[in-house]
DNA sequence: TATTGTTATACTCTATAACTATA
DNA sequence: TATAGTTATAGAGTATAACAATA
């Protein structure tokens, strides 16, 4: 697009491309802090994001059938029961059943669940930290409330 | 984390896990936007956003292997060769031999690639628009800038 | 030894459709 | 009829390991 046919490839090709295809960007960036935030499982206690988030909900809003984590975390319901399976395999979570609605669950947090969570949390600083280095504490603020807006 | 025990799940709670962790927010954003500019890929005449970015590359900076190509554009060369193939395939473009290397190819822009493109390339922007549509011009500037840092 | 292109494979994430039991 | 959970399945996207031809 600058001019007609010098455009070498390499790094800096990408960096250009990002520029004019914020989408394009966006898929890449996430992909990136994804993998770095994934070598860091370790803090995270060996908590999967998925599990982690569902976790953190529960702690933080209290039992909850299944569909009601499915939206407020925007995971697909079917996902959700694997999830689930999982964390309650674990013993992180138990299925009751819900009062006043017998097709429902009350997904509740154990102790353990709510144990591994504290544990979880503690890492999650550090796992922030190596994936958005290259971001300053305001730089950070402002892309959270951009990608905020567009959620 | 607020309070012990008031955080009913809905709309507002995803939108306070996003403004906790950017890193999730990234992910879902990604998500929401690729649905957004899938939802355009009539724009982009058909075209994916994979073959798309290959043709471009190509035709800005010229005929390159496929291993330049996957560099630039940060995409597996395992996965560079079915885009390729893929591209061949619709005539779009040539594997000729490289010259001075017989392990590479020079992937060529046909001219049925060259007008492809251009065609793809004139629905980008209403693929924008269509994606981005809660961000200010200014604000899109603002992301691309801090995702580009990020990559 | 290292690199290009290739194949096979696998894993994650996501989404859909269909089923059951309840409502 | 609509909803909660479940299952099976399928499609992207991504990544690894191994191989042949060539450097």
């Amino acid at each position: 697009m600058t001019s007609s046919e010098k455009a070498p490839l390499g790094a800096a090709y990408f960096h250009q491309l990002a520029a004019e295809r914020p989408d394009i960007a966006l898929c890449r960036a996430s992909a990136a802090v994804a993998r770095a935030a994934e070598a860091h499982t370790d803090a995270t206690a060996g908590l999967g994001v998925g599990p982690h988030l569902v976790l953190k909900a529960l702690a933080e809003a209290g039992p909850a059938s299944q569909r009601a984590l499915s939206d407020a975390l925007r995971i697909d319901r079917s996902v959700m029961v694997g999830l689930c399976d999982g964390l309650e395999a674990a013993g992180l979570v138990r299925r009751e059943r819900a009062a006043g609605d017998r097709r429902a669950y009350a997904v509740t947090l154990t102790d353990a669940g709510r144990a591994r969570l504290a544990t979880a949390e503690r890492g999650v600083p550090a796992l922030l930290e190596n994936a958005l280095a290259p971001l300053t504490a305001e730089e950070r603020a402002q892309l959270a409330t951009l990608l905020g807006r567009l959620l």
